[in-house]
DNA sequence: TTGTTAATGATAACAATATATCAATAGCAA
DNA sequence: TTGCTATTGATATATTGTTATCATTAACAA
């Protein structure tokens, strides 16, 4: 029988309260603050169980392990900043029908990843 | 001091042929049909050169390692089809305008990538 | 044609995640 | 509170893709 401990509580509301996808070490490090002795193990136990559950997606872009936010967002795509590396939600979508593909392709979904710098990270004048 | 060998002649007609970017094992199946003893390594380390000297660019998926294209095509994005995992690219581009970041946020580049069924794995009526 | 040495081929080593193992810990039903 | 056992923490192992190693091969200047 399924048990809620302690770290997968820790583990969720980090996600939760996020508000922007998270890297399995920025999960490991804020989950730590709830949960001292909090494993690496665990976390990549835990996410996989939440994945499993649907109550978390990963987040994939080229070349970097996977992130991880809460499911059910609105439609949305993602933001790098490339100074901070943090990745942001884009609560917008594209217009399907502005999307030209060969006859007879069919789009099932797109990924739209855009890279730049943060308002935290664009030098002030 | 460089050297023309055969091996190079053929990754670079291979890619320059194929008309959608490559991965590291189709690009030596194909090379093999010129150069039978075609190794992986000389694939990986003529990749290698051929990105610095600028002549391909490696084509990079979320979750995939890198496949690779002639440099200098018009502005295109990706297409993936689900079904064969062949990648193809779509010659065209989205307005920059029409992407919303939040304010002081500044966009350097973006990668849209498509995923569906190409034309070969759509289920024909 | 020959000699020099860059490039190759085969494979070991590496890097970066992610999963498996297993003794110790801690949820939770009774 | 106790006992059962799911879960944890620490770490070994697996996986995947790429680079390094090194004896052999072959490009090309002379």
């Amino acid at each position: 029988m399924e048990r809620n401990t302690r770290q997968r509580d820790a583990i969720l509301d980090v996600i939760s309260g996020a508000g922007r996808p998270l890297s399995t070490q920025e999960i490991l490090a804020a989950g730590k603050a709830a949960v001292p002795s909090l494993s690496i193990a665990t976390v990549y136990r835990t996410l996989r169980d939440l994945v499993a559950e649907g109550h978390i997606l990963p987040v994939k872009l080229p070349g970097e392990a996977d992130r991880y936010e809460i499911a059910r967002l609105d439609d949305h795509y993602h933001f790098k900043c490339s100074t901070c590396s943090k990745v942001f939600d884009i609560h917008d979508s594209i217009k399907k029908n502005n999307l030209h593909v060969p006859r007879n392709f069919v789009i099932d979904k797109y990924d739209l990843i855009l890279y730049g710098r943060c308002s935290d990270c664009v030098p002030k004048h």
